[in-house]
RNA sequence: GGCGCGUUGGUCAAUCGGCUAAGACGCCUCCCUUUCACGGAGGAAUGACGGGUUCGAUUCCCGUACGUGCUACCA
């Protein structure tokens, strides 16, 4: 049977980066079996829907380079792939379960069982469930009779399809992470199955999808674990029980300082991403920040996520996309959660940009560039970009490291120059760049070298002469080599800056 | 509260009964570098607790503690 497995996320949001991380063990698992990754949709609460999220999180596996070989946008041989073009499917699977007593009408109001809910519960904490205890007090076609139930639904009263969970059954479940779990049915509620407005909810429709579309096997994130008896029973119930894929139950994704599961919250209280792309609230138009913007490389991104969680037993940590391929398992993808660190995901950042070549560098930097304000070309930034990745994390470092090939620098920190300086640095200054404004060639060779002889002239060491120079051509202490980058920004605009800057340190010494 | 799941350094983690308990991030020291980084060499830092099983438990079992998830006509 060909390996189909499927990313079923609702489209109400930014997408988490736990969200990304099921998308990539789905999309490594079919990689592997030579299997199909679907995407689908599941907008089955209307009151959730929000406007551009589908688009969105398609956007997001194509950053990623996670893209599915089925989905609403693709097409597919098990169209449509969003849930509620497929709302009539459901109805047929609820009459079946219908039928064979699996499940029942229930027509009680929101209010109704909320007065249950306080009634009933054992203790002032815990609310009661619609579950075997209480259904037989409630207003259903278990209590009503079969006539009275034709009734209401044919007057048009509101109703719902509630699973008839059993009593005292254990379920038991073999998942590929955690191995055999087992409940007790008695402890499980009656779920609702279709909603009041002919919406099935989760539970039905990712039972029936994943049957028409023959899923081979389902990864989910833990939380979903204490629902799957009812996925399992309703499996059983509608006789596919041999067709039921395989699960895997994938730990949280853990916020990195308490505990707790990672939220977009504590993203902006702890200054980090936690969407794989910008998002922006339809509705309040509150921008988050995503992983992409702030200058992360999707391999890398990637990467980093297929090692939280997991691992292959060895000390590697790098992985190409294809050797995740290869490598990945399921059996090695840890039961517990792990707290997301940023500084781990930032040194994978770092560990691609130094092993992607320049050309690359260099197109992934231009957006940046572009935005500091400064025109520029690709030769240049080539040359800029192979100088200074050793010091960039984050696609934005670039620039930060960067600026002063493309601008004449502020001259930031120039007290560092000032602290020391005198006249006769001032002249040392003055001589040499006369000097060079003669120069037959322009490299930093011959610049090294004309700068040393010019320091033994005035009576100066080099080293007293190198953080001035610096901070002339660059505003600050920091960048590759002073005279690599007096070479690649040229004569002129050297000459201009060390003048500049003598202009600007001489009256301060008056 | 109930039920489920989990628990090796600050964090990610290896180990599938032999451990003097890998490696990585971060942190600290030193070297390299007349800047900042990169790089190199060191360092501090770990098996929640209590019982078993066993010649031997981090590893297997049982409790306890702690954490976490769920307990909706949300997914």
């Amino acid at each position: 049977m060909k390996v189909r497995v499927r990313f079923a996320p609702s489209p109400t949001g930014g997408l988490h980066l736990g969200g990304v991380r099921t998308v990539l063990y789905n999309y490594l698992f079919a990689r592997a079996n030579k299997g199909e990754f679907i995407l689908r949709i599941e907008d089955t609460d209307q009151t959730r829907f929000v406007e551009g999220a589908e688009k969105y999180i398609m956007d997001c596996l194509a950053w990623c380079g996670l893209e599915p070989d089925e989905s609403p946008l693709k097409g597919g041989p098990f169209a449509p792939y969003r849930q509620s073009e497929r709302k009539e499917m459901y109805h047929h699977y609820a009459q079946m379960l219908l039928d064979s007593g699996h499940a029942y009408y229930a027509f009680d109001t929101p209010e109704e069982i909320e007065k249950m809910r306080k009634d009933h519960r054992k203790d002032e904490y815990t609310n009661a469930q619609y579950d075997h205890n209480t259904r037989m007090l409630m207003r259903n076609s278990l209590t009503l009779g079969q006539e009275e139930t034709a009734r209401l639904i044919s007057e048009g009263t509101p109703y719902v399809v509630r699973i008839k969970m059993p009593e005292h059954t254990t379920v038991t479940l073999t998942d590929m992470i955690r191995g055999e779990i087992s409940f007790d049915s008695s402890l499980v509620d009656d779920k609702v199955l279709l909603k009041a407005d002919g919406m099935p909810t989760y539970h039905l429709a990712v039972v029936v999808d994943d049957y028409l579309m023959e899923i081979t096997h389902a990864f989910r994130g833990e939380e979903w674990l204490p629902s799957a008896p009812v996925h399992v029973l309703l499996w059983e119930y509608l006789g596919w029980k041999d067709r039921m894929p395989q699960w895997a139950h994938l730990p949280l994704i853990l916020k990195p300082d308490g505990n707790g599961k990672l939220s977009k919250r504590d993203g902006d209280r702890l200054g980090f991403p936690v969407f794989a792309m910008n998002w922006t609230d339809p509705k309040t138009n509150e921008e988050t920040r995503g992983f992409r913007e702030m200058g992360f490389m999707p391999q890398a991104f990637v990467n980093m996520l297929a090692m939280l969680g997991w691992n292959d037993g060895t000390a590697q940590e790098l992985f190409s996309m294809e050797e995740l391929i290869a490598k990945f398992s399921i059996e090695r993808v840890h039961k517990g959660g792990a707290k997301f660190d940023f500084e781990k995901a930032k040194w994978f950042n770092h560990q691609y940009i130094q092993k992607t070549d320049n050309e690359t560098l260099a197109e992934l930097a231009w957006p940046f560039i572009v935005e500091g304000g400064v025109v520029t070309n690709k030769e240049l930034l080539v040359k800029v970009v192979g100088l200074i990745k050793d010091r960039c994390t984050l696609l934005p470092d670039f620039w930060e490291q960067g600026h002063f090939f493309f601008e004449t620098p502020e001259l930031r920190e120039k007290g560092a120059i000032l602290e020391k300086w005198n006249d006769q640095k001032q002249q040392f200054f003055a001589a040499w760049a006369a000097e060079l404004t003669n120069a037959s060639t322009w490299n930093q060779a011959d610049m090294e070298a004309s700068f040393n002889e010019h320091a033994t002239k005035h009576g100066l060491k080099k080293g007293e002469l190198m953080l001035p120079f610096r901070i002339m051509l660059v505003g600050g202490k920091y960048g590759p080599g002073v005279f690599a980058i007096a070479e690649l920004i040229g004569k002129e605009e050297t000459l201009k800056r060390i003048n500049q800057a003598l202009e600007q340190l001489l009256p301060n010494q008056l």
